[in-house]
DNA sequence: TGGAGAGGGTTATCCGGTTCAGGAGAGGAC
DNA sequence: GTCCTCTCCTGAACCGGATAACCCTCTCCA
């Protein structure tokens, strides 16, 4: 029994596939009567438009790619990546755009699934993310033309649009309230080097520091192995920090039992700031103090922004909310 | 600057389309020669396979999908669906099979979107997950007869094949350690009750204990929220349990918390085990006892069968590793 | 020398829709 | 009565490939 097409409405109706498709996408041409009999005739014989056939007439897909070059297990660690995808699916979900997802191994399969993807016409459109300093993956893109937001830094998106937040602006914050605290010794357990945005906040927090605090930035994998061992570092060195910033809630709350282990008293002797609320966060003791953001909306606005790219509207870079400083437990005035 | 066709690599090439077709096809009906040429032109030109033109023509979408019916923050909060998806990803990833994702509120909105999907030629198999009783989504792809694996109990998938793994065998391993080390009040904060899965547990657990052990069982939204609350209460009662064993990690690294709230030390006079093992549950203190499964190799056997089911082959259903038993510091011997 | 067979192409047609250029018939204005 | 317009509908072409069927040329062998 094989799916219904418009030729078996039209011929069940006695008009020609050509009323069907008019009567079907809305269009004029068609009298109401003639209309009417047609769409019941389809909805009975549960009839669906081929999307391939669309397609060949250049239709749009309705459906907009994500490759992510990570390795697999991250993700699952990782809230962040699942979250921001919850908040693309829901602006989709309301225009019936599905997301077509691929979890890569290299930046160079990454491009080369977008360009298949395109090429193939089985996108409109998609999003890249975890920007780098000269991305290779921009200019490819670029050269691609084809509808794309860049959820990064738009410093480094060159003309494709980007949707970005202020990191600088948060980790300011942070400073000045440890600061206020009374801490004047500071250190940052930072993700990977190569990411644009890693390396913005590395920056704020140096200028942030400069001439009011002693500071130190460790570069990890986001892991929560290497944010113990950073944090163990960090702690057994002879002028050891009061308040340590890390740039994700996993290597927080690693950092947080390494302290626990050491003896030292969060935070009474030690101070910790995660990046990235989490109920993680808020549930180990003490809670954690975080930067939180609304990573869902993030994701919702960086699709917004894609849909209007394919429907061929101009997008100017979009400046999401800073992430704003949540106190908790973790926090605390610096010993003198 | 329009995407080229083979119309155009046959002009170049100055040989029909035809040939140009069996050219990239492998297909027998062109000289070598004159296929290296065909074939070095398309590569000059960029030329990539129209997957809308080939879907016409019968062609596989090489594309399967996936609904979830989970509210959105949820997926950002529960690692076990990004894991999974990272495993499926990794087997569909080596057949240049893409995963079509969309998040949904609802069942019905969930066979919805499958109807869509398959009815437009866009995918050409779909998991289902989150398997309930008597679930209406069994018999609504029953009737699309499409290829469907179910990551969940073959007892209720009907004549869909599954893929499952004895949760039985796991329940019993950890009331059976806990028996050992002399636990006599053991606790279960499950999952959503609807859930095959969670009433498989909740069966092995209470048959386990029988004659054995007193037993209470709570059912939770798997939210570290539910899960904290439900610990408070466990530990609150007269005869409180000396064990409990909880159906995620969130829950039970939050009944940690509320335990160590509530000044009852773990595993001195309480002893707590985890489903479902991460980073997370290694990471707090003390490091929780948990359940170990490989839930992206899960993840990758269902896919596996998937495509299987594509290409045509039957499938039996497929019954993966039971999750073992990992003791760390979360448990101990009872109080006498 | 004629004919079979293989190699290397070609032409025609189809997949399921969309779109364009008409055409038949009704109704109105002059 | 003629011409024009408007409504409603149709045939044909097209999108980019796949496929069936056929055709020409060359080789080889009886």
């Amino acid at each position: 029994m094989k799916r219904p097409t418009i030729a078996d409405i039209a011929s069940r109706a006695g008009v020609s596939k050509v009323a069907v498709s008019y009567a079907l996408n809305g269009q004029p041409g068609v009298s109401e009567a003639t209309r009417a009999r047609i769409v019941a005739i389809a909805d009975e014989i549960g009839w669906r438009p081929n999307s391939a056939a669309r397609a060949l007439n250049g239709a749009r897909a309705n459906c907009v790619g994500l490759a992510l070059c990570r390795p697999a297990r991250i993700l699952g660690v990782e809230p962040f990546f699942m979250e921001l995808i919850s908040g693309i699916e829901g602006v989709l979900a309301d225009r019936s755009y599905a997301l077509l997802l691929q979890v890569v191994t290299s930046h160079q399969q990454e491009s080369e699934v977008y360009r298949h993807w395109w090429g193939e016409s089985r996108i409109d459109g998609a999003f890249l993310v975890d920007l780098r300093y000269a991305d290779t993956r921009v200019a490819e893109l670029e050269r691609l033309d084809m509808p794309v937001v860049v959820i990064g830094h738009s410093s480094e998106s060159g003309s494709l649009s980007a949707v970005w937040s202020d990191d600088g602006e948060a980790v300011r914050e942070t400073v000045g309230y440890l600061r206020a605290l009374g801490h004047r010794r500071l250190a940052r357990v930072a993700g990977l080097p190569e990411l644009v945005h890693t390396t913005e906040r590395d920056q704020a927090f140096a200028q942030a520091c400069e001439g009011v605090a002693e500071h130190v930035i460790v570069h990890t994998d986001y892991t929560g192995e290497e944010g113990a061992r950073a944090t163990r570092r960090l702690l057994s060195s002879p002028d050891r920090p009061t308040a340590i910033v890390y740039d994700n809630d996993i290597m927080a709350v690693a950092g947080l039992s390494v302290a626990q282990e050491m003896r030292v008293e969060v935070p009474r002797d030690l101070s910790i700031v995660a990046w990235d609320d989490s109920p993680l966060a808020q549930v180990v003791r003490p809670p954690l103090t975080a930067l939180t953001r609304d990573i869902p909306s993030y994701g919702a606005h960086a699709a917004q922004r894609l849909l209007a790219l394919i429907s061929g509207e101009s997008v100017p870079p979009y400046q999401d909310q800073a992430a704003v400083l949540t106190p908790r437990g973790s926090t605390g005035p610096a010993r003198p």
